[in-house]
DNA sequence: ATTTAATGTTTAGTCTGTCTAAATATTTGG
DNA sequence: CCAAATATTTAGACAGACTAAACATTAAAT
């Protein structure tokens, strides 16, 4: 099968530029991607816990735990231990967080706007359009991928 | 501009696509996929310096040293001082290597294919050609990215 | 020819992010 | 009430990445 080995071939050189992108685009911002990440799943959560919150990262809880540390030390994200079930704990954004958030949101847009002007209008739109196909097709491999992560 | 805040939207979802199908496709191989990455640069170059290394790897010196240091301990990898230039280095890989290459693209090949597979005709069509699509757009970054990293 | 500058690599030290395994707590069910 | 299940934390390890500083070697300049 031919495209088994274009697809090998690309995954590497394709990810080389998704990094270059990310780093264009989130360049001098003073949180690193992966935290911008997680603050941005707890903002889309509302609040949640930190296995809600494992589950959306798609790392294990322990990893979790630690991101959430750095934000709580930054005073971005509050923990609190639930009073109905106190084994849990729950997350949410403080002030400075969403406040944060919206700012590198719109630092972020800038970004993206920078790169992409360079780039001719149909290029643009292949591009947008590219995402949205990987994107779409590569989320039905949850199901059958069993990230099951130290629940095992 | 619409297409801006998509995309924006898209990267984390796609990122996570992405190391969803690496996992998969790379999962119980005894090297990360960094380590795989190197090992085919420098495959591809057949026999290269550090700073060449660095180059087509887009990191730092240093961090090239390090992981030539992880493959050099497992002798997948050999570095030599270049005897006309003794400043600079020479690495190529090993037999065992070499031989750890082919096995671990053979695999890797079968990892998508086993993925592929399941997806119905069109989608791997369109899987491809979207990862073909943006390959070919995200090079260009190279060029107004100015990747200097320790040169600057 | 020496000294200085440029080049190429390594080392040291720090940090993020990830994991597993082993504690803790706290419910829940028998 | 005690055992099992659930939720989190802590400890310890490792990969991978960076910067800055030390070395070594070669090239340039006076």
């Amino acid at each position: 099968m031919q495209k088994i080995e274009r697809i090998a071939r690309l995954y590497p050189e394709m990810m080389a530029g998704m990094g270059r992108l990310r780093a264009l685009v989130h360049e001098g911002m003073d949180l690193t991607y992966n935290q911008y990440k997680t603050l941005l799943t707890i903002a889309d959560q509302g609040e949640c816990s930190l296995s809600d919150l494992a589950r959306e990262l798609e790392v294990a809880m322990s990893s979790a735990s630690q991101m959430t540390d750095r934000l709580v030390a930054r005073n971005l994200v509050h923990r609190a231990t639930d009073a109905q079930n106190r084994r849990q704990v729950i997350i949410r954004l403080t002030e400075e967080g969403r406040a944060l958030i919206g700012e590198l949101q719109r630092g972020i847009l800038a970004g993206y706007e920078k790169v992409l002007v360079r780039l001719p209008e149909p290029e643009q739109e292949q591009l947008v359009q590219a995402f949205e196909t990987i994107a779409a097709i590569l989320n039905k491999l949850e199901s059958f991928g069993q990230k099951t992560k130290e629940t095992s």
